[in-house]
DNA sequence: AAATAACCATAAGATATCTTAAGTTTCGTC
DNA sequence: GACGAAACTTAAGATATCTTATGGTTATTT
């Protein structure tokens, strides 16, 4: 199936698109491949797109004054990976977004963007719905991170994304969680001996 | 000056509303004052309003099976105290709201916000717009409680809400920063001495 | 297939944070 | 202004989590 629609299907979960405004997406979203470890986004770089994920899986991350990282979100198929931040200020990122698995993206760029808004609202409720059950996600995820232990909030992620617990190295999943690889590791030694 | 007034300039920050797009809203918020500790949300009620805070202050939070609130956010002046997720699925919400000092809000039932997103694309964009805002404080938070020492989450927020560090218990402050009031008493502590 | 790097498990000692408890101060109500 | 309730502080012992280190396993590259 072609990425564009991919997308389409996508927006078929919100208000589906007529056949204009698919083609206004089909003109101006941009196939590209990228590859395990290749950088979406890179801090101090304005954030100029936003990106569909067709396929593969992303993570965005932050990096402290200790040079480690933080994962904030992973960002899988019929996802989208942008610091919209950075994207509206059009100031430099905090962030970085990279593929930690090899992937195929549809992205679009600012300008075009705010053209889409312009000439056709269906967008401007499309995005506020999306980012609407984003908000909801969110805010489920900071109220684990302030009244769970880790080991709830790892049953948590499993729970809540079987697929990705899979996929990903532990160490990512401990950075996500707010935890130490090391300290992950005996969680999971001692949920076995249950 | 109205109550209606001071929502109207609120969306002058986005796309401001025309002369009908006024009139509409005006038509169906309806104004509201709230005592302190009074609730506009609880537990197993579905969320039917949202509501725009004139004055004072709320919080909204989730008790725990151990019977432990947490409070997931203040929301304060110019600010939407909403339950999402119960709002739009129409479901009994997980969340209490409750006024931490009276209150006056403005409050726009369900059916009348569907008609407002269906009639005038303008609050489409405005709410978009809105929500995009809080996504990035609320992915900031995250990012804070992933990587950050009680400590440093204390001065966060006394540097983001200085108003709010004032205005309210500790004990309150406490269960935002997900820690408990014993230790934020100690970390105060430790930073005088420093 | 060998070599290298990334990943995972385990454990000991250190640190952050919680729990419980008691005493003090401040606030709200009469 | 007095009283009871709520809020704040302090401290000791308990628990969760981190740091450092080491060895073994799995994946990637040559």
């Amino acid at each position: 199936m072609l990425s564009i629609e991919k997308l389409n299907i996508h927006f078929n979960n919100f208000l589906p698109l007529n056949d204009e405004e698919f083609d206004a997406i089909a003109s101006v979203f941009v196939e590209r491949r990228i590859r395990r470890k290749q950088f979406l986004l890179q801090q101090g770089d304005v954030c100029r797109h936003f990106t569909f994920v067709i396929t593969g899986c992303a993570k965005m991350f932050a990096v402290d004054q200790n040079a480690k990282a933080h994962n904030i979100q992973f960002i899988i198929e019929n996802e989208w990976a942008t610091d919209l931040s950075s994207f509206y200020s059009e100031r430099p990122s905090q962030l970085y977004i990279e593929a930690v698995e090899s992937m195929i993206v549809l992205q679009i760029s600012h300008d075009d963007m705010l053209n889409l808004y312009t000439h056709y609202p269906k967008f401007d409720r499309n995005f506020r719905v999306i980012i609407e059950q984003k908000y909801i996600e969110l805010q489920d995820r900071v109220l684990q991170n302030i009244s769970a232990t880790a080991e709830q909030r790892y049953l948590f992620f499993v729970g809540q994304f079987p697929h990705l617990a899979n996929r990903l190295p532990l160490s990512q999943i401990a950075s996500y969680l707010g935890i130490t690889p090391e300290f992950l590791s005996t969680i999971r030694n001692n949920l076995v001996k249950k």
